[in-house]
DNA sequence: CCACCATTTGCATCCGAATGCAATACTGCC
DNA sequence: GGCAGTATTGCATTCGGATGCAAATGGTGG
């Protein structure tokens, strides 16, 4: 054990503190004011000292502490992103857009992975005690925490989980048309059999999903639909379609999302010798990566996740500068993807 | 405009500041070092002032500013992760499982996403600002900037990105031990001609994948390999296919990366009306959700990722723990997925 | 040459919680 | 009842940077 020695260096000065802006202060001859001046921007300083101090900070290696500032100011420049494990999964993108876009703002993120969208009680006190100054979450929140977060002062965007009543930000993609749409397209096709493979019951996006396209079938008259619940994954796709095919011969499924969409293809090819969309039409909704794949080539609905996340930062920022701000929804229509997964009447 | 009224009401005290452990203490009829002490694990206090206090702080709503406590206790809890677009859009679950991992031993994750694999300086000054205790990144960083971590005595663990010899924690897939098992499946099942997509020359994954395929066809007598480089996307796998299949008809192609192995297949089929595996096999690496999907069945490898993650956060929680821990390097197999993209002797 | 205003600079204080030390309260024991 | 020994509690200070205010400096015009 004489590796025990090594460990003791760590005495003798190895350990250096980290510079601070009294040593950086202390170097350049000044006070620590005007170290924490030269670090700001409205502040004044001559040209003679701002040179001195950056000097000495090069010399020092020396890094404001954002920890520190953000006590004294009350902002730290945190904003606190919830993501559900599904949200990331089908929507990578999302989450490193919305690092980018903040970061161009000088705000950082600070990250909350929901295993599934419980426990989310333990997320808003961490977020509370971070002194995050905004919120973003793509989980659902219950009206109670959302109360909590408005009482400390805390805006909160809410991503695709607008709450009918509540007052409170949110950005979402228009499910409800995009079904609607799709509804209509194959109905127009002239399909009349239908079967829904829906998300999980507890999903609000599953749940706008599923209950758009039906409005829209019994609108144009269509009834006797066959709702499968899925979980927004691959497999449960293939399982719904499996379980659908066995009992029925539709002419159309909707699937509440991609994978699913994807997952019944598969199903209907793999283990009924189906064509699609020879003999059934399937559509998804997500426009995710794989929607576009030879193989597929998905008739979907894409979400502008672009647009989304550029709303969802700046309707945050805008109320971390005034929270005097009412509350706003805004509300984007998902891009129509004709596809081939579905015989459509050409459009 | 009469909601005008409504924001005004913020005038009236809407704006309660949060509540410290002063008011805390206040509201108890106790010292504000009790009220600190209940909020922690090993202090002592009794019962009765125990019970007291979280009423109190109950009441209030009080919570710990964890900025506060960081700036003492020189310990922010928090670990910077730093993301390229490219990892976390094909493993997107990484990010999720290194939050929760993380979450679940009290660590908070601040995520830096960059766009491509640059500028990661800026990077590197957020993270020292906000005190991290710790780095996790997926995303190069030059030896310059590992040294100013460890300078400011900060761990650090790469995740698949390991330097040579630079004395850093690293959790990897063994890249090379994968393809060289790839091209060994593939020759003995009689391949001979070959082509190689690999991702962009920038990506140290991508040469270390490339250079063991190279490495291992070389051994096994096999030269006269084409080379085409990629991007790592889908559609970039479709390109450089199709430029590989105007030129010759090798009879298996090594993807550095399941979205262009993927995009060779749609290629080969789409483009050229060849069967895959029938006419020339594909092959990929990662292991990701689509190459289980039945129009592919990839043969690929897949990462260990729940491994590499795991080993990831414990790594470097041992270091925040001890620093004086020696750096150690810890590298995965992947593991074998025969799919069924390429014509393999029945394994 | 001096009064006057604008710009720089430093001093002192503050943000909110943690903690070493000393004071106090409580326990058990003879 | 008295005393040592332990468990609680409070006091005062600390972390590192921001900022209001006053002091000092510099420049300008009369």
């Amino acid at each position: 054990m004489p590796k025990q020695a090594e460990n003791d260096k760590k005495g003798d000065r190895g350990g250096k503190r980290r510079a601070t802006s009294y040593d950086v202060a202390r170097l350049a001859g000044v006070s620590q004011s005007a170290v924490s001046r030269v670090f700001q921007s409205g502040a004044s300083a001559s040209q003679d000292m701002r040179e001195r101090v950056l000097a000495a900070a090069n010399e020092l290696g020396y890094r404001p502490n954002a920890i520190a500032r953000g006590l004294i100011t009350q902002r730290s420049n945190m904003a606190g992103v919830v993501i559900s494990k599904q949200t990331n999964l089908y929507y990578p993108e999302v989450l490193v857009q919305l690092t980018q876009r903040f970061s161009e703002h000088g705000v950082r993120v600070l990250l909350f992975a929901l295993e599934h969208e419980g426990d989310t009680q333990s997320v808003i006190d961490q977020m509370l005690q971070y002194q995050v100054d905004g919120v973003v979450t793509a989980a659902m929140l219950s009206e109670a925490q959302l109360a909590v977060l408005k009482q400390a002062q805390i805006p909160v965007v809410l991503f695709n989980r607008a709450l009918p009543d509540a007052n409170v930000n949110s950005v979402r993609c228009d499910q409800e048309e995009g079904e609607r749409w799709l509804v209509g397209e194959l109905v127009a096709a002239g399909h009349r059999r239908f079967s829904i493979v829906s998300g999980p019951a507890d999903s609000p996006v599953s749940t706008e999903r599923t209950a758009g396209a039906l409005r829209r079938l019994e609108e144009l008259g269509i009834d006797n639909v066959n709702v499968v619940v899925g979980d927004y994954g691959y497999e449960s796709g293939r399982a719904a379609m499996a379980s659908i095919l066995s009992a029925q011969k539709p002419d159309a499924v909707i699937a509440a999302n991609d994978a699913m969409a994807i997952g019944c293809i598969d199903e209907a090819r793999e283990g009924f010798s189906l064509d699609v969309p020879g003999d059934v039409s399937v559509v998804g909704f997500d426009g995710v990566g794989p929607a576009r794949f030879a193989a597929y080539k998905l008739c979907t609905v894409r979400q502008p996740v672009g647009r989304m996340t550029e709303a969802a930062v700046s309707m945050l920022l805008e109320r971390i500068e005034n929270p005097a701000l009412s509350s706003e929804k805004r509300v984007f229509s998902g891009e129509r993807v004709h596809g081939g997964s579905a015989r459509l009447s050409s459009g």
